[in-house]
DNA sequence: TAGTTAATTAGATAATTGTCTAAATAACTA
DNA sequence: TAGTTATTTAGACAATTATCTAATTAACTA
């Protein structure tokens, strides 16, 4: 399984995750909010499917992403612990 | 300042930060736990302090570092709105 | 079936990153 | 003051990363 920690620390991927949070978008909608190539695009999108933050489908000719937020929840049961300093 | 997530990509930043959890310590004490040498950990606490991670401060000899809570619960109120799906 | 569209894979490359050793700085101590 | 200890800075290097272009695969359509 990748790593979710690298997943996110790329600002291209958190703003697809932030993209999918209202709905789900095929590959080709998600590069189109980027100046980016659809190969560097796919290859963000397969990073965010190996940290398990994205869902992809295959639709007809398209694959559609959405947004998976279990690992998230996971991270930030972390970061929580973190903040709760002292009680260890 | 420092990118926050690239500093928490990496499992040595966030093992320092959970270390620093129950107590302050200095970059020798923290150096210990690793293996690894005091620059390369000395390095780690120089890109934990930029993003505003950690607090420095010179003590005699030594340098105690401390965790700095703030801008993990500004990543983390970040991270609970992506798990709010569809209210965008 | 041939052509078109959507998406990924392959391979190359420049930039960034994590680590090391050696040197420098700063503070204490005999 | 000279030596020791704690930490950081400097410089080098191998590994990883983000990006690109070109080629490939898969699915639809006339």
């Amino acid at each position: 399984m990748g790593d979710v920690w690298k997943a996110l620390a790329d600002p291209t991927r958190r703003k697809i995750l932030s993209l999918l949070k209202s709905h789900d978008m095929n590959a080709g909608e998600i590069a189109a909010e980027f100046n980016m190539t659809k190969p560097s695009i796919s290859n963000h999108l397969n990073i965010l499917k190996q940290a398990d933050l994205v869902d992809a489908e295959k639709q007809g000719q398209n694959v559609v992403y959405s947004l998976r937020t279990s690992v998230l929840e996971d991270i930030m049961s972390m970061l929580s612990d973190l903040t709760k300093r002292g009680e260890d």
